[in-house]
DNA sequence: CGCTTTTGACCCGCGC
DNA sequence: GCGCGGGTCAAAAGCG
């Protein structure tokens, strides 16, 4: 069966990662739990190598990188590496229009419990992150010193969609921080944050509706620094240090009832 | 030594 | 049926 017709060279494991990755492959064409998570990061973003992937409380690898059609930008594929059976990914790519807007989408679920979700790691983690950074994120450590200190002027907007993924995205960001920096906005229909509010002033609610004015926008010269950024987009950075700290003293974990 | 990133090729689904 | 675009895999290289 499995008919997977591209690699009858499977390992044992291989076998497992591949039907799982075979499965996604063509759900991932129709209906599947996408959370999009739009990024806002600050003008630096042009000059600013820095930034890159918000990288949540879970450890991604990099398993690809397409340039996508009619956008500048070529997008990141993502994997989550904190767990070898675990199919969840998330694809990176900056916002067509505007270069300081990253979008991430979330695609299918953690299938371990995740760090975030629990709070006893959580503390565990904080504490390693304070004390060794790359504990948890087996990325470049060098760059998390040029993140602090340009991790200060980034915006960002979360917005949510499919309520079956939701369960792992649910957060309430203190409006003294919406008030700063962060923006968070939920498009789950079923969740009324009052950070929805907030970010939908910064962001409409669908991030990904920037193509409307892909044509413009984008100079040349910025395009190449772009790709150049987004080569080193991968290595996480700027939104890992920066959410980290937020999501430690801001965020709350909301667990849909 | 192990893990992650990078890059090119391959495969699949969708639209025309 | 063909072509296009997107997504994933796999091998090699680099870094910690």
């Amino acid at each position: 069966m499995n008919g997977s017709p591209c690699s009858p060279k499977l390992d044992s494991k291989l076998s497992e990662i591949k039907s799982e990755t075979q499965a996604s492959k063509r759900s991932c064409r129709k209906v599947v739990e996408k959370t999009v998570v739009t990024v806002r990061i600050g003008e630096n973003a042009g000059k600013i190598k820095n930034e890159g992937p918000p990288s949540d409380f879970w450890s991604w690898r990099k398993y690809g990188q397409k340039p996508i059609k009619g956008s500048p930008y070529p997008r990141g594929y993502y994997r989550c590496s904190t767990s070898k059976g675990c199919s969840a990914k998330k694809q990176v790519e900056r916002c067509r229009t505007d270069a300081s807007v990253l979008i991430i989408t979330y695609t299918s679920t953690h299938n371990h419990p995740g760090p975030d979700l629990l709070n006893t790691n959580l503390n565990q983690q904080i504490k390693d992150s304070q004390t060794q950074s790359t504990e948890d994120h087996p990325t470049t450590p060098k760059r998390e010193q040029q993140e602090r200190e340009n991790q200060n002027q980034q915006t960002m907007a979360i917005s949510h969609k499919d309520d079956n993924e939701s369960h792992n995205f649910h957060y309430l960001q203190s409006p003294v921080n919406c008030s700063q920096d962060i923006m968070i906005s939920q498009e789950d229909p079923f969740t009324e944050n009052p950070a929805e509010k907030t970010a939908g002033i910064l962001l409409d609610e669908e991030p990904v509706s920037c193509p409307a004015l892909m044509t413009l926008a984008t100079p040349k010269s910025e395009e190449n620094d772009f790709f150049d950024e987004l080569e080193e987009l991968p290595t996480y950075s700027a939104f890992t240090s920066f959410m980290w700290r937020n999501f430690y003293d801001e965020r709350i974990p909301v667990v849909p009832s």
